[in-house]
DNA sequence: ATTATTGTGTATATTCATTATATACACTTT
DNA sequence: AAAGTGTATATAATGAATATACACAATAAT
């Protein structure tokens, strides 16, 4: 399982995990029935506590992405791909809401936004 | 002094009030020297408590925005416009580096966050 | 078959950092 | 003296992350 998780970026570890395995599932990587790995291996590749995982799974369960069973481990639900496309772009959006709200404060204009958007997305994607 | 907090954001109540005064400053509605509200006066309007708008404050003498000098208030220091304008941009970059990072690990297009950009952007400016 | 072991997920109590607070203090002006 | 400034100390409330012990399931050893 490759996730990475950066303590620089200020958001949670388990969001991090949330994220890329969510990401996971709807490119595929991750198929309905696929075992994750357990909370325990998990934490002990990342080196991460046990609890960090298991609250990320528990965020996963709870929004209906995987189910975990005890004793035998946690898996991939069949998913409404549409709705997790939704849910991915919900959390883009409000990114974008913060970062409208600070440009339209400091007189910063859509075009000069996009620009700078363009150029982090390209960097990103292929750098 | 117009500052409008809002409590569902997530965003701490004194670095709203860091980003509005630095508003203020950038659009001219401060020049250098004037008074800003006390810190008990803006906590009075804004029902909070005075250590938090020191805070605010605080924050914003350490970056070089304002002086507060005991017994008489806060003043608005000379600026440097451009270093100002790069600040602000800083923060920018940081919202869309969050989400150019969702949109990657969600498969969404940059042009798909154009669009969303767009709409987000207009829609706080104008509604 | 029974049992011990190992591998699952789960629950409790705790530490640490951040945000926000109440209250009392020190200084300046009027 | 009084009322207005900024300042400092001690405290509460929340959220992220943790160590440790608990409960259940599968498997290997006997």
């Amino acid at each position: 399982m490759d996730i990475i998780i950066s303590n620089a970026s200020g958001v949670p570890i388990y969001e991090q995990i949330e994220e890329q395995i969510k990401s996971m599932i709807l490119s595929g990587d991750l198929a309905a029935g696929d075992a994750l790995p357990s909370m325990r291996l998990l934490a002990k590749e990342l080196r991460i506590s046990v609890i960090t995982t298991k609250r990320a799974y528990e965020d996963l369960e709870r929004d209906g992405f995987i189910e975990s069973v005890v004793g035998k481990g946690s898996f991939v639900k069949g998913i409404n791909s549409d709705l997790m496309k939704e849910s991915m772009l919900f959390a883009i959006e409000e990114c974008l809401e913060k970062a409208a709200d600070k440009a339209i404060l400091g007189k910063v204009s859509l075009s000069e936004m996009q620009e700078m958007l363009s150029i982090i997305y390209e960097e990103k994607k292929n750098g």
